[in-house]
DNA sequence: ACCTGAACACCGTTCAAGT
DNA sequence: ACCTGAACACCGTTCAAGT
């Protein structure tokens, strides 16, 4: 643990995150981190192991972000809550739901809003074992609505993709796949946060009928 | 388009496909991947743009993979099989996970798995609407559950992971964070296929109670 | 004790040159 | 017409050397 240059794993950590925002993933370099940082780039491997070590600890800086709603509101609201909170912290960084889909929330401040949901779950009297499915559930819905929503998945969002079914022949696709010639035009239309709900309301819903007591 | 040395897009992307699930993306470099065809790494310049292009061929050839339920037993039975047979492929190239993260099917080839469910709830009554966003919703189920599942998220994985909840002293987590100090260890024990089945027949009654007449 | 420059073994891609 | 070697501007990481 070196002392003279200000650094810390925090702090590194903190302003790699802010340059994955502005440049991506790939654009964050050891060297070009160490250039902002004004170190050269090997005084980084003094706090980080490797570039892996360091990308963990950027995505738990991303889940301490992550502010839960105030308990109090009953499983479904604190829930439905807790998702939006978590969609609007991987909307805030786009360019790193890469690491947040490789790197789960490990650290103490990176769990917060985990135990945040388990504890609503809880009190409402589902089992231990229920409050596991309901997170895995819950975490694979995250990292999925964020993905297609944020990669552009259907021809709306600022990813770097094409609509979809797009790049061939409009009357080939016409003629060979006439099912998606019919449907995939409605796709751009869909509205991000309203499919975000339905999709939502329909998990929570299932979940708390079955194993919540009232 | 060139021609002596037996090269082709398909040729290459196949090729490079082999390679992902071997060596991994990283892995995957345009000189290796050069070397492995026996041609120099200017000549893949001569078929693909650039990397992503090529990326992106790899990926249509891996949504082509995917060999949908022959049609007739209803839409739920159809969707369900078209689910497993997607996630069946996703599992068989776990390190080509964050390409299908990235690129949408786009091909025809490449789309026609979705055009076997878009013909399965049509026929099913459901409106193009309703069609679109069932497949927005099971699109994000499939990449969300491949992706928590592919990178261990919850520890039993074949994953670069911790186990959830991990680094940290189990006295400090059972003091900062009780409930996932009490919820976590049960996460490692959930079944990948039970779980997948579970969210997925709650998604398929709630949109065919919704939008299917029967 | 803490930090760093040079070096090693790589990258993707451009471009002028070969056959 | 088709393919390629050399070169450019980068990488992550090791290691011996500086202060």
């Amino acid at each position: 643990m070196p002392k003279r240059t200000g650094m810390s794993e925090a702090v590194i950590a903190a302003r790699a995150l802010v340059l994955v925002d502005e440049i991506g993933l790939d654009g964050l370099s050891m060297r070009r981190l160490a250039t902002a940082l004004d170190v050269s780039a090997m005084t980084l491997y003094s706090y980080f192991a490797d570039r892996e070590a360091l990308l963990d600890a950027v995505t738990q800086l991303l889940y301490a972000e992550i502010v839960p709603p105030a308990p109090g509101a009953g499983p479904r609201e604190e829930l439905r809550g807790l998702m939006h909170a978590v969609r609007r912290v991987l909307h805030a960084h786009p360019r790193a739901l890469p690491l947040v889909s490789h790197y789960p929330p490990r650290t103490v401040e990176a769990l917060a809003f985990v135990n945040a949901g388990f504890r609503a779950v809880l009190d409402a009297g589902v089992s231990p074992l229920h409050a596991a499915r309901c997170y895995r559930a819950l975490a694979a819905y995250s990292i999925g609505t964020a993905t297609v929503e944020i990669s552009g998945y259907f021809g709306q969002g600022p990813g770097p993709h094409e609509p979809p079914g797009p790049g061939v022949d409009p009357v080939a696709l016409q003629e060979a796949l006439p099912e998606v010639a019919l449907v995939a035009p409605l796709l751009a239309g869909l509205d991000d946060v309203e499919e975000f709900d339905y999709g939502l309301d329909l998990t929570l819903d299932g979940f708390l009928r079955r194993h919540a007591p009232d």
